[in-house]
DNA sequence: TAGCTCGTTGGACAA
DNA sequence: TTTGTCCAACGAGCT
């Protein structure tokens, strides 16, 4: 007799390689169904996002499919759909890699309990971190709310080798039926802007293990001063892919402790970035909260702009408030799907301080923007620098775009190239930028760029620090 | 328990 | 031009 399917539901870990829960599951013998299900409810991701999240579900669709398996596609409340799929196939478990954001849990949490009450085996696996939350303590217990002393506790820490690539899967006699990914308009929300991010998009693990491997080559021996050079590609560019799951963490932090060990000291700032990342989801795990509320409770009282339709913030969100450095990093982000870690910080700063808008309405645009864009680093980021986040005194932490531009992108070349009419040598993603936006924003090459910032840098500084004086 | 040190990512100003 | 100090003073984490 045949032993019952395993339903491999798919999230974000598009990949057959270091993929400890399907590797597993190819290991059974028993029969795999890998599937993907599209929860509007629960997802709603934004429009650039969502489309990414379309292309790498078809490009993992098809690797599947190259190794005789499939994955099967379908819309709906997650739990009915599995309920469904186990009607149609028999299959006797369900099994995923976990997610650690406070959404991710509560869904996993219910569709676990309602499984188990149906005699169908549910069971997770790790693999979208290095260190699961849970496992990472201070000495009296608690979780850590500073980056450096995680940082020290887990640096030199064992972590297991990656497991080999998935080869095959065993097939099920019979494919339950797949919806087509192109009828679910995953780039509806993308209008004119998806031609233009389509130049930028890398997709697919292939792709990641190349860049990954490209990086170590090339600019590891650099990184340490080279990632905060705005102009240059001194970064690894791996966020878009570790957020899919096209690569995962823990493939990446061995190639920079192999690298470490071969003397490259770029490689330890790299593996610090790489914890950063688990150190957003152990908050996220262990506080919750930081996903949609004030870190600090005593923030709530701070008298934020919460209108995101103001002049201001539409110039903010527009790349129009006449501060160079910023409106090129708006237009990066536009153009391109992605924005330097940099120039993340600089106009998380403007938006917070020059223009007091609240860290949710910046929040929200990258969510709506950005390629890579991931709930647990992006509110802990944002709270960073609003100051409300896990990390102390920093509110006199103002940037200065001017003072950021001179050390950071001191030839202009990224300003130039983002930045059409302040620069005549202006590169070609200047010009995308008004390919890409949609008309209704009224936008030309030909328009004036504005004279003088909206805020200025001074006065901008001098009424937040007043501000945050006299807060509460 | 108490005391000590330090905190990814900064800016302004003085010397 | 570069370097050091202060901003205001808290709380995390360790010893």
């Amino acid at each position: 007799m045949t032993q019952s399917a395993i339903l491999f539901w798919m999230r974000r870990d598009l990949r057959l390689s270091d993929h400890e829960g399907l590797s597993q599951a190819a290991q059974t013998g028993r029969p795999v169904i890998p599937v993907f299900i599209h929860d509007e409810a629960v997802d709603g991701l934004g429009a650039a996002p969502k489309w990414r999240m379309g292309l790498a579900v078809s490009h993992f669709q098809e690797v599947l499919q190259g190794i005789g398996s499939d994955l099967v596609l379908r819309r709906g409340p997650a739990l009915d759909v599995l309920k469904e799929l186990i009607a149609e196939t028999g299959a006797g478990a369900v099994w995923w890699s976990r997610g650690y954001d406070p959404a991710s849990i509560a869904r996993d949490t219910a569709v676990k309990s309602s499984l188990k009450a149906q005699g169908v085996a549910a069971h997770s696996f790790a693999g979208h971190v290095l260190f699961e939350p849970w496992s990472v303590q201070t000495k009296t217990g608690g979780y850590y709310k500073v980056f450096t002393p995680m940082w020290k506790a887990v640096r030199g820490r064992d972590l297991a080798p990656c497991v080999p690539a998935v080869r095959a899967l065993p097939a099920p006699s019979h494919w339950p039926a797949s919806e087509d990914i192109s009828t679910w308009g995953m780039g509806a929300g993308m209008q004119r802007g998806m031609r233009i991010l389509s130049k930028h998009v890398v997709v697919g693990e292939a792709a990641a293990q190349a860049r990954l491997a490209e990086f170590i080559d090339l600019a590891l021996p650099e990184y340490a001063l080279a990632r905060d050079q705005m102009g240059i590609r001194g970064t690894s560019m791996l966020s878009e892919n570790l957020t899919y799951g096209e690569i995962s963490p823990r493939m990446c932090f061995h190639a920079g402790r192999m690298s470490l060990s071969m003397g490259q000291s770029g490689a330890e700032v790299f593996l610090k970035e790489l914890v950063w990342r688990d150190f957003a989801y152990h908050l996220a795990f262990h506080t919750p909260h930081i996903i949609s509320e004030n870190w600090r409770a005593e923030w709530d009282a701070f008298p934020w702009n919460t209108d995101e339709t103001t002049p201001e913030v539409v110039a903010w969100t527009q790349g129009r408030t006449g501060v160079h450095l910023v409106d090129a990093a708006m237009r990066e982000l536009y153009v391109t799907g992605y924005m330097h870690n940099r120039g993340r910080m600089i106009v998380a700063s403007y938006l917070t301080k020059h223009l007091m808008t609240h860290w949710k309405i910046g929040q929200a645009w990258f969510a709506q923007c950005l390629l890579d864009w991931d709930p647990a680093s992006n509110a802990m980021g944002w709270q960073w620098s609003a100051g409300c986040g896990p990390d102390a005194s920093p509110y006199f932490r103002v940037f200065n775009p001017d003072t950021q531009a001179e050390k950071f992108d001191p030839d202009r070349r990224y300003r130039a190239r983002y930045l059409a009419q302040a620069y005549a040598d202006c590169g070609e993603e200047a010009r995308d930028y008004f390919r890409a936006i949609p008309a209704s924003w009224g936008l030309s090459f030909e328009d004036a760029y504005p004279p003088q910032p909206i805020v200025g840098l001074a006065q901008g500084r001098q009424r937040a620090l007043e501000a945050y004086k006299t807060r509460g």
